[in-house]
DNA sequence: GTCTATAGTTAGATAGAC
DNA sequence: GTCTATCTAACTATAGAC
């Protein structure tokens, strides 16, 4: 066991062979308030863009504490960007797939943190070069939420519950790319986009059936073990 | 009237009034070559990513003999966008819209030029910052095609072949929103992602009638005086 | 706080194209 | 001879990292 840091009165304190930080309550927060700080300022210029000295005086913190929780530029972004996708990931092994209105539902919950969407669209974009840190990232997420969505959807194919013209995978691709593609105009337009009623009726265009009964085909392939 | 500035005959010559780069000919070339180089490395890394030293590195120019031809870098960013979305632009004022088939086309021929699509991605994004140099220059770019593919759209409103529940610019909105979600995706995944397909699918779920169809009547009403 | 690297930008002088 | 093209040099600011 690791010997718990003394904190002992001297003011110069021994530093730990392995640093752990944001072990403390103290730091614990620091961390969280620095991950806040990052977030908008990554999402409105960007990675190159962003500078660790103006993310750190946004939240009161000193630049050289900043590093001491995010060692590198590139963990910083990573940090961020994990932090706030969780809700879409957690459903990405769901049984059966994830729901696409669980996108829609996803878009709508984002018009109310826009600097959410700024550094999604933001760093998905910039990530597209391979040397970007987050380029890894960002292809795996791609292919796991087509890979789900299309899991999802094709319950709906075999059934014959696809419009004609579309399979499973370019069904979930269209989902998704009307999402994006929304997401930016809306950054653009905030008042005249209505992302989340639009990606609705997109869905509607795309199946023949209310997506409640395919909820309901999912949920129902997914007892007899699938 | 103020004073013209006498510019006695002191040895102090007068500065020439203008500078105008690339009137000779191996200027024009020049110029030409440092877009060419420029157009990649901004769409890999990004305005804030890219340096001039480096683009001037990769068209075998001298970084001070770039900054003759752009002063600044914003200008240099704002010539590459400026020189490869003309063929869009000049459909905006089409009369009657710009058809949609033009996205589709646009899109095909893109896949030729990933570094077209690399540079149109990221530099929207990064310009959703009002920061950003080219952040007119979108917002403008939004305005214009939307309104001029609701445009076109609209005379399908007029006569019912819009599927139930799309107006004409919640049509334009999704079909341009798919064009952009989906050359993201490809971005990421060349060989699974058709857009021009997925693109014309969308647009067969969006309107009831075939694009030429529609093509016809909007040539129709345009000759009509509109 | 310091270090090293690199960013964008500017100035001035020379050589070359018109 | 006039304007352009190019080069040498330097400046100022800021970056990430130690």
């Amino acid at each position: 066991m690791d010997a718990p840091e003394p904190e002992t009165s001297s003011d110069e304190v021994a530093r730990p062979p392995v640093r752990t930080p944001g072990r403390y309550r103290k730091g614990i927060a620091k961390r969280e308030a620095i991950l806040d700080a990052a977030l908008p300022v990554f999402g409105q210029v960007g990675f190159h863009g962003a500078s660790l000295r103006e993310i750190a005086r946004q939240c009161g913190v000193s630049h050289q504490s900043l590093m001491h929780y995010f060692p590198t530029k590139d963990e910083l972004l990573m940090a961020v960007l994990r932090r706030r996708d969780e809700r879409l990931r957690r459903h990405f092994d769901d049984a059966g797939g994830m729901r696409v209105d669980e996108l829609v539902e996803l878009a709508e919950y984002n018009v109310d943190v826009p600097v959410v969407i700024s550094l999604f669209i933001t760093a998905s974009a910039e990530a597209v070069s391979t040397e970007h840190p987050a380029h890894e990232y960002y292809r795996d997420y791609y292919e796991r939420i087509i890979r789900s969505t299309t899991a999802y959807l094709s319950v709906a194919a075999d059934r014959g519950w696809l419009r004609p013209g579309y399979t499973a995978e370019g069904a979930a691709r269209v989902v998704l790319a009307v999402q994006d593609g929304l997401q930016l105009q809306w950054l653009y337009e905030r008042d005249s986009v209505k992302v989340a009623d639009l990606m609705r009726l997109v869905i509607g265009s795309v199946l023949s059936v209310p997506t409640a009964d395919l909820d309901e085909a999912v949920r129902e392939e997914a007892r007899r073990g699938r």
